[in-house]
DNA sequence: TTCAGTGCAAATCATTTGCATACAC
DNA sequence: GTGTATGCAAATGATTTGCACTGAA
């Protein structure tokens, strides 16, 4: 824990950033709140539960900082808002991709793994050098999903 | 072309929707902008090059009614605004995903196929329904990539 | 000390909506 | 005729920005 926030510190300062208190403690919201995927207004609902006030704004420029600098990764999920979560320490940009229940609106994520197959075949054929790959797979999960044999229509 | 007009006018009429003309009007500038992922601020000039006059608040409603009938697909490439593509004539959903160059804007469309065994592969591991799936891929394309052997960095 | 970081309020920008009028069937 | 479609202007909601003040190195 201590030590993802003083990777993420050695992080920014390479790109002459300063590690604020504002900073670290929207860094904490999102170490708490890992494999969740917060809208900006969520992130400033968590942090102001506790001291110091963070303004909405420097939330929405914290985030896009930590985004920049491979600290989170950002997400879409056409409701009208950009979400973001965490990225796994130690490597950057994309990690996994979702899947968006689009009756209970549950998102589950998956790996990365299953597209391993797709980048080079993009490269091969399309001659595209692939750098950041979204995808958003909207459909029933597991507890949603129409029963074998029934019929039962989209929401 | 002509064939394609009464083709969605019996899909709308199905939904006892009027295939009007400003309705019909949109149709036409998207029929005209085949291969193209319109706006609905691009959508709204094109139309009015020519007469009848269209509001913007009618492109918005009207893209959206033809979304619901499968008569476009929807896309969004992160640059805050909701882009809209005629679907190919006679199936429904999602046609094709979409190869986004991030040096020079251009946009490539690759087929589905090469996602086709995903779907099972989720519905296998994660019991999981594809309904729509969305993916973007960001990256170089032929003419941006990178040199073999040279270096380049991130636009 | 000095420049980056922050809060606040105002500005933006895409999209939506209320309402009176116009049109399709 | 009757209910849907449309234009217009106002409302909404997420995000951005200008600016004066605060804080970290």
């Amino acid at each position: 824990m201590e030590n993802v926030i003083s990777l993420v510190e050695d992080r920014l300062k390479n790109g002459q950033w300063k590690l604020t208190n504002r900073r670290k403690h929207i860094l904490t919201v999102l170490l708490e709140n890992r494999g969740k995927h917060l809208s900006v207004e969520e992130v400033h609902g968590l942090a102001n539960q506790k001291a110091p006030y963070v303004g909405l704004a420097t939330v929405y420029r914290t985030l896009e900082l930590f985004l920049l600098n491979d600290v989170v990764q950002s997400m879409d999920f056409g409701d009208g808002r950009k979400r973001y979560e965490l990225c796994d320490p130690g490597s950057g940009g994309q990690q996994h991709h979702h899947l968006i229940c689009i009756r209970c609106g549950n998102v589950v994520e998956f790996s990365r793994d299953l597209l391993k197959g797709l980048e080079p075949e993009l490269n091969m054929r399309y001659k595209f050098k692939v750098e950041t790959l979204q995808l958003n797979v909207f459909g029933f999960c597991r507890k949603c999903r129409p029963e074998k044999g029934s019929h039962q229509g989209t929401v």
